[in-house]
DNA sequence: TACTCGATCGGA
DNA sequence: CCGATCGAGTAA
């Protein structure tokens, strides 16, 4: 049966390692018409002021705030002036790191996904959860190792040759017919 | 206050 | 390959 994770569950430093196990969760989106779940096929992981691709590279800003919220919250963006980016905020409180949510099954590319969900900047800063009508649930999918791939992450070759090459983008390989069998 | 530049996408 | 589109970030 589906189960909630807690907004606790991402308060761990370990960023790469919870983006890697958000693949394979479902991102709940309340709507007028009940609960859309779309399962979570790739994530970037942004860590810390030190990640040069990072957000928080340069400080903490007004932008940039909710990052240095314990994990848990919700932090979305206007990019390109165009597109609202959904992340989910990791790690303890004052240390800025978080995971975008770049596709789900169903929706590729961060800005096509938060259209098709409906997510925008109203939701930066709120919990993830039920009561925020933006939640994360485990249903039950494992996913081996195998059917992670790991890349550089897209777009952020403004950070130098030794950040944009970090291999934090996780895609699952391939998204639904692979995992089928395997869950409960 | 001015100016630059995106964690993207769709169309030419 | 390029334009859209706008606000955060930075420098002055």
């Amino acid at each position: 049966m589906p189960r909630i994770v807690k907004a606790k569950a991402f308060r761990s430093k370990k960023t790469v390692a919870l983006a890697r196990g958000l693949l394979g969760k479902f991102l709940v989106r309340f709507t007028r018409r009940g609960p859309v779940a779309a399962m979570i096929t790739e994530v970037e992981a942004y860590d810390g002021e030190r990640d040069r691709a990072c957000h928080a590279r340069n400080g903490r800003t007004a932008r940039n705030a909710v990052m240095y919220e314990p994990g848990g919250v919700w932090y979305v963006y206007l990019c390109y002036g165009v597109h609202e980016l959904l992340n989910l905020v990791t790690g303890p409180r004052g240390y800025p790191a978080a995971v975008l949510i770049r596709g789900v099954d169903g929706a590729t590319g961060p800005g096509r996904l938060t259209q098709t969900l409906a997510i925008d900047r109203r939701l930066n800063g709120a919990a993830c959860a039920e009561e925020g009508g933006l939640w994360i649930e485990d249903r039950g999918v494992r996913v081996p190792r195998s059917a992670i791939k790991a890349t550089p992450r897209i777009g952020v070759d403004y950070a130098g040759p030794v950040w944009a090459k970090k291999p934090w983008r996780f895609v699952l390989t391939p998204p639904r017919s692979a995992l089928r069998n395997q869950s409960l």
